[in-house]
Parts: C-alpha cells; structure tokens; sequence
DNA sequence: ATATAAATGAAAAGCATTTTCAATAAAAGA
DNA sequence: TCTTTTATTGAAAATGCTTTTCATTTATAT
C-alpha cells in the first residue's frame, strides 16, 4: 500500500474522522494523476467514475488532503485553484506555458539560496515562497499552433 | 505636470477615448499613494473625496490604467487583486508580511538573472514572473503582536 | 446649439469558493 | 447484531470579488 494511504489514515485517525468510499475514491483519482488538477477537473474525473459524489465533496476532501500534507493549493493567478501532489515531491517552482497552460516543474536551487538570503537582508523571516515564470513552453515554440492540454 | 498624465492622454486620445473628472479624480488620488492599493481600497479613498463616483467607474478607471501602462495589477493570491505604480518603477519582486499584510518590494539581480538561464534550459520563452516570499517582517517580529497596515 | 458616441452608476450577472442543513452512514459499544 | 453517537454527504444557498448590462448623462466635434 502507498504510503500516502497511511499518512491519511493516520491523519483521519488521529482527528476521530472516518473512511468513506467517497473519500477512497477522490483520493485514488487524485493520487493517480500527476496533473496539476482544479476543483472542477478532479469533479469531472470522479463523477466518470462515480455520478453519486458531490461537487462539495470533493472540495471539502482536497481540503482534507491538503491538512494532512499529501496535497499542495497552487495559485498561478488565473482565478482557479490547483492542487497538486506533495507527499514524495520536493518543493519546485513552475514555468506555466501561456499557450498550451502546461505546467513544467523546476528547481534551481541557487535561486532558492538568494531568495533566502534575500529575505535576510530585509530582516525577513521567510516561511514560504511562489515563483512562477510565465511565458511559451518549448513545444508550443516548435509547433506555431495551439494545443490544450 | 506628471509625465503619468501624459501617457494618460496620448493613451487617451489614440483610442477615442474622453478625459472626465471621475478619471481625473480617480487618478489623481491612485497617484498619491505609493501602496498597494485593492478596487476596494481605492474605491473608499475615492469615495471619501467624492461620493457620486461610483466603484464600478473605479474599476473601469484602473483598468485602463493598467492597459496604458501606469498601473501593474497583482494577485497576492488572497483572492484579491491590487494595483501598484508601474510608471517610472523597475520591476521588483514583493516580501509579503503574514502579520501586518505589508508588501515590501525588493531586487535582486542575480535572481532575476538565474530566473532566465533556468527558463533557457528548459527552451522555455519567458515573457513575466512572479516572485513572492511570504513570511513576518522585521517589525512584525521585533513587536510580539500584530498590528494591520 | 446639435449630433454622436463614450462614460457613468446602479443593479444584476458571473464564477469560484465556502457554508448551511436535513438526511445518511461510519464506527464504537452494548 | 442492534443501538447510539457523531462525522459525512449532497443539494442548494450564500459569499465575496469581478465583470457586464443598460438606461441615462456627458464630453467632444461640427
Ligand atoms: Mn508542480
Ligand atoms: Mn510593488
Ligand atoms: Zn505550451
Ligand atoms: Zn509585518
């Protein structure tokens, strides 16, 4: 069993909440995309497989997921939050492709040196940071057309 | 006479469109203050000066402020936009203070630079970024409580 | 002054997120 | 297994910010 299944058992545990189907379902549908999935995608993921679950329910499960720590809130600024997998996965910034709206996963870990030592020079004390790129992926460079995904 | 107000009006007169005492207003007081400014802080600080001057025409106003270019709106990612001075300010990346809600703008070279050999290697073509580091400012930290501003 | 098209303000609509609430179901104990 | 307790669910409504609509007003050119 993935280890993520323990860490939200023990989660729901140790708060006296339980299992439930629906919960099983929204988490394996989460657990088995590595997209970087909005509210309304994942709905639409979980209602193919199951029309009884609620859009609510599957708010209130990411928000679940998201306490325990196996899920990470993005905000890329376009109105519509995105969870992504954090269990496992190191932290990262994006390059967000204007074109296609792909999401590319970066680490420079010199930048995250300066942004700390940035922090410092003002006194800061840092607890988090977002650094996006915004711009044209290189496939979208290749291909002069568009293409969602 | 503020350069601001005269990309204003050659912004204004390209496109056909009117100068009235609400934009004036409008503007003039946007100008005034170097904050970071919500549509709903600007709208009370419009409204304190002249109460016929409705928040949508402060919405439309700013808008067009950021289309010529005297205005840069950011997402902080509270669910609300803000408007900054773009005019005559070098871009610059934001410390954002959890406490007080302050926004402390800072630069740093070697960041912006890593940021654009990081999009290279990807092929990637930036065209923006957004870098925000959150956490307690200085003054925050040195006074235990908490005060807004 | 008149004509024309832009601008305005109030109200309504949009839209993602969050809350409410009555009904349902999970888990613990008898 | 049956019962009790309390978390969970789904539909609908509420929220909060942003954006549009539309009838009226106003800026500008003639
Ligand atoms: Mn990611
Ligand atoms: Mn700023
Ligand atoms: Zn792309
Ligand atoms: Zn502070």
């Amino acid at each position: 069993m993935r280890k993520e299944y323990e860490v939200l058992d023990d989660f729901l545990h140790s708060k006296g909440l339980r299992h439930t189907h629906q919960r099983k379902k929204i988490v394996d549908i989460f657990l088995s995309t590595e997209k970087h999935v909005s509210l309304d995608d994942l709905f639409k993921l979980v209602h193919k497989e199951d029309r009884t679950i609620g859009y609510t329910t599957v708010y209130r499960t990411m928000r679940l997921l998201t306490d325990c720590g196996l899920s990470n809130e993005i905000d890329f600024g376009d109105g519509v939050s995105r969870f992504e997998h954090k269990f496992g996965h190191e932290h990262h910034d994006h390059l967000v492709c204007m074109k296609c709206g792909r999401f590319i996963e970066v680490v420079k870990q010199k930048i995250e040196d300066l942004q700390g030592r940035l922090a410092k020079e003002h006194g800061f004390l840092p607890t988090a940071h977002r650094l996006h790129i915004f711009g044209i992926c290189k496939r979208c460079q290749s291909r002069g057309a568009s293409s969602k995904g």
